[in-house]
DNA sequence: GTTCCGCATGAATCGATAG
DNA sequence: ACTATCGATTCATGCGGAA
């Protein structure tokens, strides 16, 4: 099995070590902008695109020519009005030579809760796709899921959800007929993910579940490629990575995830085996069929 | 019953004889880029914040100040790359003195087929929230929905007279649970709207689903509120807001749609002769000196 | 083994309070 | 005045213990 190659340091130099043209995909979610300004490694939404074109220029340098890049960000409320940092990152990044080809939405379906007199609970975030040239590699078939499992829970559910329907219409006025988008409700992906903040592993919070990244490993790698997080955090990117045959690169400034994520690698702690979860897959492709 | 009001004309024109701060909400869908092209000089991505920011600066003085600007909208694809003229025209805006408060998705359940190789369905929209002032009209009560949690798990096992029967247990003491969530069936929304592209709409199909401009007018307006759609079309906003009781002022640039609108009025309220109008804007003329 | 219930817990945001 | 900190608000989800 692959050992992950996890870097210690800040991602803008560790980055000028790696030779051009050798990622397939980078998937990252960096730290969001923050008020905070004594915080650790806070950054002002003033200051985020200053800080982060350095960064996705070496980014650019690594990526293989037909590799991708998905950045996950938010950008957060400031004084009433949504920053417009994110937007003037896509703007700047195209200067550099990024093409910004396509823009996915995650859906976080448990988003925080709370009530503001003016505003509504953020749901969404932004996974922007970048890539080198127009022609780049995309595993379409590897991310269609047929209609399995899945489909045929929601079918199941469908008589139940049809009894709450006249109630949903009385009380929010929303009441559309549900098993119709239900039955028409087709396999193939778009561009907007549905996904809890939490799918399979409660162990440690992470800043998005398992299968946001495995997704678009999926959609954008194969086996045997190479795939880089250079805002590891708690590492699910690269856990994610190893367990689907990629080769995983991280890098990580702060000491503590660093070697949290080292520990989670070291034998004594790898204790889900690679068979574990392909004998899961199996038995999920069993189940559909 | 009040009368729409329906302009035929140039929105940026027309929008000169409207009165200042008169205006409680403005939902539009302007033509995007690319589209239309024999319409508005045929607006290439690249001209579009020019051609839109003359309109948007009119549509800021109509609003009144704690009024509401949603403005439905999503970049097309051109040359394998999402045009940034969307992103521009928001930093743009704010230039002009428009707060961008809020983005919703509108995810669209039932997207457009097809299949390309690099890309999937489009699946999602933007819908821009922009104000005057960090304090606007917003009744968030009247788009609540049921909890989720409450809609799908608990209600199912009741029956209306079991409902009955743990309420008294309730008020004997016993089933605390239930009172528990008789109190919480209601949730507030979030910033992302679940909605297929069609809902009610039977003969024309809209840009949008009735339910889409519904539920904002739900939001920021109440009963006898002006409501302005300055890129009518087929009139889904317009017809939408007059069936909530709301005002409505629509502008339309090409005759077919303007006629068809009208029509689709003429027998119930007797829709204003176009010279009526211009009588009227040269009286609104006087007024503003 | 199921199913159900209670409970902790979030890439949140606003408004009030304190320095 | 301006800025950092804190409490209140809120709800989908997963986990653990109980029936």
């Amino acid at each position: 099995m692959n050992k992950p190659k996890l870097y210690l340091g800040d991602c803008k130099d560790v980055l000028k070590q790696m030779p051009d043209n050798s990622v397939d995909l980078i998937f990252t979610s960096p730290p969001y902008a923050d008020q905070r300004k004594t915080t650790y490694g806070g950054i002002t939404p003033d200051k985020y695109v200053e800080w982060f074109l350095p960064i996705s220029k070496q980014l650019l340098r690594v990526l293989k020519p037909e590799g991708t890049f998905i950045l996950n960000i938010k950008e957060k409320v400031v004084q009433g009005e949504r920053s417009t940092y994110v937007l003037e990152l896509i703007i700047e990044m195209r200067k550099q030579g990024w093409l910004w080809t396509e823009e996915f939405i995650w859906h976080k379906k448990n988003c925080y809760p709370g009530k503001w007199p003016n505003r509504f609970r953020d749901a969404w975030e932004r996974l922007l796709q970048f890539n080198k040239n127009r022609n780049f590699n995309m595993y379409q078939e590897a991310v269609m899921i047929p209609m399995g499992d899945w489909a045929q829970n929601r079918l199941r559910n469908l008589s139940e959800t049809d009894k709450i329907r006249d109630i949903s219409k009385t009380i929010s006025g929303f009441g559309k007929n549900i098993s119709h988008w239900l039955k028409r409700e087709n396999a193939y992906p778009t561009n907007v993910l549905h996904l809890a903040t939490e799918c399979n592993n409660k162990k440690h919070s992470a800043v998005f579940p398992e299968c946001l990244p495995e997704w678009f490993i999926k959609l954008f790698t194969q086996e045997g490629d190479v795939v880089l997080d250079p805002f590891m955090g708690s590492g699910t990117t690269c856990i994610v990575t190893q367990r689907m045959g990629r080769k995983s690169i991280g890098i990580e400034i702060l000491p503590e995830y660093f070697k949290m994520v080292q520990e989670s690698f070291s034998p004594k702690y790898s204790v889900l085996p690679l068979a574990w979860d392909i004998e899961r897959q199996t038995l999920q492709v069993t189940k559909i069929k």
